[in-house]
DNA sequence: ATGAAGTTTCAGTAATTACTGAAACTTCAT
DNA sequence: ATGAAGTTTCAGTAATTACTGAAACTTCAT
């Protein structure tokens, strides 16, 4: 199967270990990264230690220059950290822990290189005068497009300043969030206008949300 | 700068559509489609009638065929919607209307493309019975990541639920959520062990997260 | 059943992106 | 200030991905 003679592919890794690694760069391309980037990002999260860019061409089988660049690519992510090992002059690079800590960075980092450009794209084209119908028509369908976006970024921000402990708590909820909606609702009864609520209304009541809160 | 003696791109597109067009060209490689494709589903989604492949391809000077492909690319993401005309033998593509649907749509294919195919890689995994140090600390990130991924998965669901209008609802509250939870904890008291959530209470109360919900 | 009007497939080529190795550069101990 | 140990840049090439035009295929009215 594979060339005889060479040592193959990451040799020393465990089966465990490499078969992550070949997946992250098998996804690499889906993710927006290429494969190299991708296996080395695999690499250092799942070290126990920092590892050096040469220890990362060997193990890879990549050439150094490419690990540089690779590494590069992934310290503009934020999502590897460089530091310094005391008595030793090479970069040694480990992936944050807290992988709650690694999403927020990740839907940062995307938000900024794939929606922020088209926002600010869209905000632009927002201020034009439209002329002919189909002008009117395709600002419409920009604007629909430009508040969605501002609306889900908004949120971002917002749910993202809560302590990870808020967040996880709210996510712990899920649906049953609109069950604590529905019960303030109630409780406060002061509605403007809007029917309460319109989530289809099972038999339970909000106390079946408490389980999930408590 | 341009050739003269032929048509320019997009001769005929005014130039409000033109830049949308260009703009979702140009991000496309960010978003992991090609820039024909999205140059094809700008084109759609700012249309206010549905077009066929000819008029695509006019339009954006691109070859049948590449548009042919760029039309299949988008129907597999559920982007655009096949329609025919009476009397029409040709087939007419429109982008459906509701943008929150539209990006639930993408949300659902992104995770399904990029997602889940990790998750799968990672339940595997975890069932492996680890023999070096390395491969049970390697394991241990694979848990780690594993149950985030599944968390917000879950999540995701759960809020993908909700009609529409209760997910606005959601959303147009953000960091309110936490108040409510607050509010929750209060009213009830019983809690399990943990403190209460323990988002920054700052001096504002319960009441100002009503202003949001009515 | 035929052929006109349309769509898709596919092999070849163009364009883009990824990777390498050598040279340039940087940092630091002496 | 020198040179050893490291990192980065960059031009050239390899690999991949996107695009085209021609041929094959499909659908439908007659």
């Amino acid at each position: 199967m594979a060339k005889i003679g060479a040592m193959s592919l990451q040799d020393h890794l465990p089966p465990l270990n490499r078969e992550f690694v070949a997946h992250f760069g098998e996804m690499g391309s889906r993710w927006g990264i290429n494969r190299t980037v991708g296996q080395i990002y695999a690499l250092i999260f799942i070290s126990q230690r920092g590892l050096h860019a040469d220890e990362i061409a060997e193990t890879l089988e990549f050439s150094r220059s490419n690990v540089s660049m690779g590494l590069k690519e992934l310290q503009a992510w934020r999502l590897v950290r460089l530091r310094h090992q005391p008595g030793d002059r090479r970069e040694y690079f480990e992936a944050p822990g807290d992988v709650w800590e690694i999403f927020r960075v990740l839907a940062e980092e995307r938000r900024r290189r794939e929606v922020e450009p088209t926002l600010s794209m869209l905000r632009t084209a927002l201020l034009e005068h439209p002329a002919t119908e189909a002008e009117i028509f395709a600002q419409g369908r920009m604007r629909e497009m430009h508040d969605l976006i501002d609306r889900l970024m908004t949120w971002f921000d917002d749910v993202q300043k809560l302590a990870p402990e808020t967040a996880k708590q709210l996510m712990g909820m899920g649906a049953k969030v609109t069950k604590v909606l529905e019960f303030k609702d109630r409780l406060k009864g002061q509605l403007s206008g809007k029917a309460p609520s319109r989530a289809v209304s099972r038999d339970t009541d909000t106390d079946s949300a408490d389980q999930r809160l408590g």
